[in-house]
DNA sequence: TTGTACGCGTTATCAT
DNA sequence: ATGATAACGCGTACAA
């Protein structure tokens, strides 16, 4: 009569078969099952705040049945009844990005501790199609949306997010920008300063900046270099700025130009640890020894900033505070309120001296 | 009358103040604006299959209304209606590994070539709450789940999985391992013999092992290892084998042990390129050259193992075929059946040799 | 061609 | 202490 498999710690539904999904179990049925009515089960399963008291027979009864048959509330019931969904969206720029993998990890475990999940978007797997992003996410229904990276550039995007539902928050949004939600991110130019006060300490004074296209923060990098190289009075020759992709690659390509076309440089300030990782490769490939011919310095000391060869000197962003107050931001207890204009909050980021930058020495040897 | 401040295309609703989500708007009230009902509304938005013609005034005219009014169906109410959620649950053992990272990349990409979006589970989170996970993602409602990494000894996971109506896949899940829903997987074995093979081509005879404790792929790369090295006649010396965590840290911490214990090794393997990472960090410090005096290998080709230095040479992991092939299985046209057993799918590797790989020296000078 | 009515699984507000 | 009933927003068979 019964299958000779037996379905471990069955939980009286027999001879399902395993592979296939079981067929989800309503209140309803629990209450046929328990012989009462269906808003009892509700009130007992619930706990109901309306204090209104149960029968202790009945309520042990109807969960010891309601477990028996596997019972599970239908989240998609409660959400149409006006519960938050507690799902979290994230639209990523460049999911690539070494240094946005470690926010999103951030981003789940803020998340986890608020009982939320994190619903991920690629902006960079479709090109012109970030709107396609937003009917992605439209069709879910997110409590809240985290910008993870600059989108001022997509105008279609955040208006179209404007129309949802749903709150906002931009993360390392670039100071610069307007922006219709609140944004959290780091302090730039402290950061950039502190790199190169630690390299002028060092010595060096021909110092070359490789950063990336995109916008915002890298904006703000690339100005905070400029600055402080006149606040310094220090010449910036021809070739020692370049401008790549924020990838492995475009750190690993911008090292022969700065070489080639500004000898004299003996140190390099990366607008990323990504950028600088290249750099270090570079630098190996042509027989450059880091430290000790060449300083570079990074900004985020992404988790491999540490294991590089040599360890990377970087700037560490406070990954994990910004990420939480952007949470809070948006899903938190407190959220912003909506009084205009929208706050940007900015942390300090600390400079981590580690084995990529050394004394200079110069370069005409006695 | 107007504010000041001009909404940007706007919509038609005036004078709603940026910042605060707007309240959505309804088939129904859009079916009053129209003048129409609201199964007509349904009807013309959706195109319905019945052929069931419609008007072309009144088409318009709603269509046009519905998009002043800045109408947006509500995926709860759909979902309610049976409609699928379009979200798929990814449940990572570790989201910091640099590895599952990518395939993370790689799952947002294949979901959304398929409208899928993708619900982010971090089962490192939370220790022994790997429950919680269950709670969490069951609270949403997924079409499918996929597995990233070995989660046989989560019991308690598996089982409440299975209770899900959801479609489930294994991915990386090992191979030796029961389960109950289908597995794609990469050949171990024949990626770990790739690289001796390409070690032993180079001179090298002694050959350490550096593994990860986690369950599935470790068991069969180690397997593979200590079969190779059996098959081959060479001895593994005290020492040459040491199981980390699976962490830069990890790979870092390894080396010292080998080369205290087992002088004589020239060549490493190492389960992951995280571990990899680590080692070419630790005989960076130790001052030992790489690939010079000693060689080192990886597994998996991480996208950063192209650009340490020295370069690694490592086994690349089909991960885009594998997660592919992984999310048809959970959400695509040809699903699995439900035969049983589940079937176990798995793609070969290939070795890539780079830069920390070379041949081998005779420690003995003549 | 369009309107009416029902149900999806819950929770909440009434009655009983 | 519990049962009946009305929403929530949408799709759809059925009636007009």
């Amino acid at each position: 009569m019964a299958t000779e498999r037996q379905v471990k710690a069955s939980r009286g539904v027999a001879g399902r078969r395993p592979g296939e999904p079981r067929k989800p179990v309503t209140m309803i049925e629990v209450a046929a099952a328990a012989g009462v009515a269906q808003s009892t089960v509700s009130r007992i399963l619930n706990d109901s705040p309306g204090m209104i008291a149960v029968s202790e027979q009945t309520a042990t009864r109807v969960k010891r049945i309601a477990a028996e048959l596997g019972y599970r509330p239908d989240p998609i019931a409660r959400a149409l009844r006006g519960a938050p969904t507690m799902l979290l969206g994230a639209i990523v720029r460049d999911i690539t990005d070494p240094f946005f993998t470690g926010a999103v990890e951030a981003l789940t475990i803020a998340c986890k501790a608020r009982g939320y999940s994190v619903v991920l978007g690629n902006a960079r797997a479709t090109e012109d199609e970030a709107l396609a992003i937003t009917a992605v996410l439209e069709a879910r229904q997110c409590d809240g949306i985290v910008l993870f990276g600059d989108f001022t550039a997509e105008h279609r995007l955040v208006d179209d997010l404007e129309d949802l539902h749903a709150r906002i928050v931009g993360l390392w949004h670039g100071s610069e920008n307007e922006h219709p939600f609140p944004t959290v991110g780091v302090n730039n130019r402290s950061g950039v300063r502190a790199a190169l006060d630690h390299l002028a300490e060092l010595g060096h004074r021909d110092i070359a900046y490789v950063g990336a296209e995109s916008l915002g923060d890298m904006q703000d990098r690339h100005a905070a270099y400029v600055e402080w190289m006149s606040e310094h009075g220090l010449p910036i020759p021809d070739g020692a700025i370049q401008i790549v992709p924020n990838y492995f690659g475009g750190g690993n390509h911008a090292l022969g130009p700065i070489l080639d076309r500004a000898p004299r440089i003996s140190a390099v300030l990366a607008a990323t640890d990504t950028l600088a990782v290249g750099l270090l490769h570079a630098a190996h490939a042509r027989g450059v020894q880091v430290p000790n011919e060449l300083s570079i310095v990074g900004f985020d000391d992404i988790s491999m900033a540490a294991v590089t060869v040599p360890s990377l000197t970087t700037v560490r962003m406070p990954v994990v505070e910004i990420v939480t107050r952007g949470v809070d931001l948006c899903i938190g207890e407190n959220p912003w309120s909506g009084v205009w204009p929208p706050p940007r909050e900015e942390f300090e980021p600390r400079l981590i001296v580690r084995g990529s930058s050394a004394a200079a020495v110069t370069t005409q040897p006695l």
